[in-house]
DNA sequence: CGTCTTTGGTTGTATATACAACTATATACA
DNA sequence: TGTATATAGTTGTATATACAACCAAAGACG
């Protein structure tokens, strides 16, 4: 009757990947307790433990002795661009913080922009642009192209309270994201609104993130480079 | 008699993880059974085991059934900004790959340099600075400030054949690593020794690397802007 | 000489058990 | 009411045991 394909405790992980997969338990929600996985599947404390060892090793749940396990935060397994809110940043360094809302409109996708969302050509594709500032001072231009079909209210968000990638985290929960990084010359637009001085330039970050289901945005991030660095950190093993 | 301190596997973890540390047990080398250890520290072979198990899940040793459990290679945890020579992944798009030394020396460490390196202020630090070209293109300026107690023959290296990073690697193996990514305009020696037009911005990446008693180097790397990109991909658990 | 089988050593899976350490809640007491 | 104590539930550590799966090398056999 036990299948030999996988092992119990296997099952038993895919069990609980399945159920935050689904959203069925949401972060930091609580999971059965050793005990309860045993009488479920009908195996000994040490199998059922060994799925929970195994998963909190990997990061997906917290344990914390006494009290139980739990569903861990989404976080990213690489240090470098990690995917921050660039409020929070700003606040952190004790700064105040303000946007201004620049461009939000629908349109049909540019070829480019197309392809990297996935979407037939000349689909219509949300287009948000926003300023972030720092103490009044402009420290990030950020233009946005939005797949609908994973945010289809994303023309009617307040982003003045609420930044888009929190909305877009909330609506349609990232998993993976890629990054490119350039130095360019601003357009005069850009430079403009970001008190460049002429001639000056520009770190570029593109960012292409996902949920579940597909290529949920394609994002610009455009800095004045004498006020804006990436740090990283590489530890080796 | 037993020490309350750490737990038995934790202090296996600590024993076997020493022995790497110190280069006693190079990459692939066998490290002890689990039986074996079981002896050597008068624990059951679940105990052992864990300690195996937990290193394994952590990258440090690689197992296979039958054969046994050995020191996994040393690899950046971090996906982004992967130490790479640049010559490796030049020769990997099938282009053809040459440098040119520019620079050699042996001078006083300037005050930010010496901050960095952990040295004393004016200290005598080895100094190089190389072009690497792609298809006789310049694609990198790699400017190199090295601390001379972990590479004392570092003058004396035929860079045209091997580049420092690699020779670096061999004297003293890179631990860690930090990095920072700006975008700025080139001054008027590396806009001509990169080929850059006026005005062109500059991809700039400063790393200080570490080996196990301290900083290495303190490297500036400059690419034009419209040359060179930094790719990064993030995977979300 | 080549091929098949055996054997010993290794890791993988799984159970049963015991006690320690910790947390939150309920209870008893002042 | 407020404080101390007891209790139930949870994870942490550790042992002893059994068998399965796999690998490499030694041995048996043709």
């Amino acid at each position: 009757m036990t299948r030999h394909l996988l092992p119990r405790y296997q099952q038993i992980k895919h069990f609980i990947l399945d159920k935050i997969e689904r959203g069925d338990w949401p972060e930091c929600c609580k999971v059965p307790s050793e005990n309860a996985l045993c009488q479920q599947f009908s195996v000994s404390r040490m199998t059922a433990r060994k799925a929970l060892q195994e998963l909190t090793a990997s990061g997906v749940l917290m344990r914390q002795q006494g009290l139980g396990t739990f569903v861990a935060p989404l976080r990213p397994q690489s240090s470098m661009l990690t995917i921050r809110n660039i409020a929070d940043e700003i606040r952190e360094r004790g700064n105040g913080y303000r946007n201004r809302l620049v461009s939000l409109s629908e349109l049909p996708a540019p070829q480019a922009v197309a392809i990297s969302l996935e979407l037939p050509e000349s689909a219509s594709v949300f287009h948000s642009i926003i300023v972030h500032y720092e103490n009044d001072l402009p420290l990030q231009w950020e233009e946005r192209h939005v797949n609908p079909r994973f945010a289809p209210d994303y023309l009617q968000q307040d982003f003045a309270h609420q930044p888009p990638n929190v909305y877009l985290n909330q609506v349609a929960a990232m998993t993976a994201a890629t990054h490119m990084v350039e130095a360019i010359l601003p357009s005069q637009t850009v430079a403009t609104a970001l008190a460049m001085a002429h001639g000056a330039p520009c770190l570029k970050i593109t960012r292409r993130s996902w949920c579940r289901h597909g290529v949920v945005s394609l994002t610009r991030l455009l800095h004045p480079g004498n006020r804006y660095r990436l740090g990283d950190h590489l530890q080796f093993t």
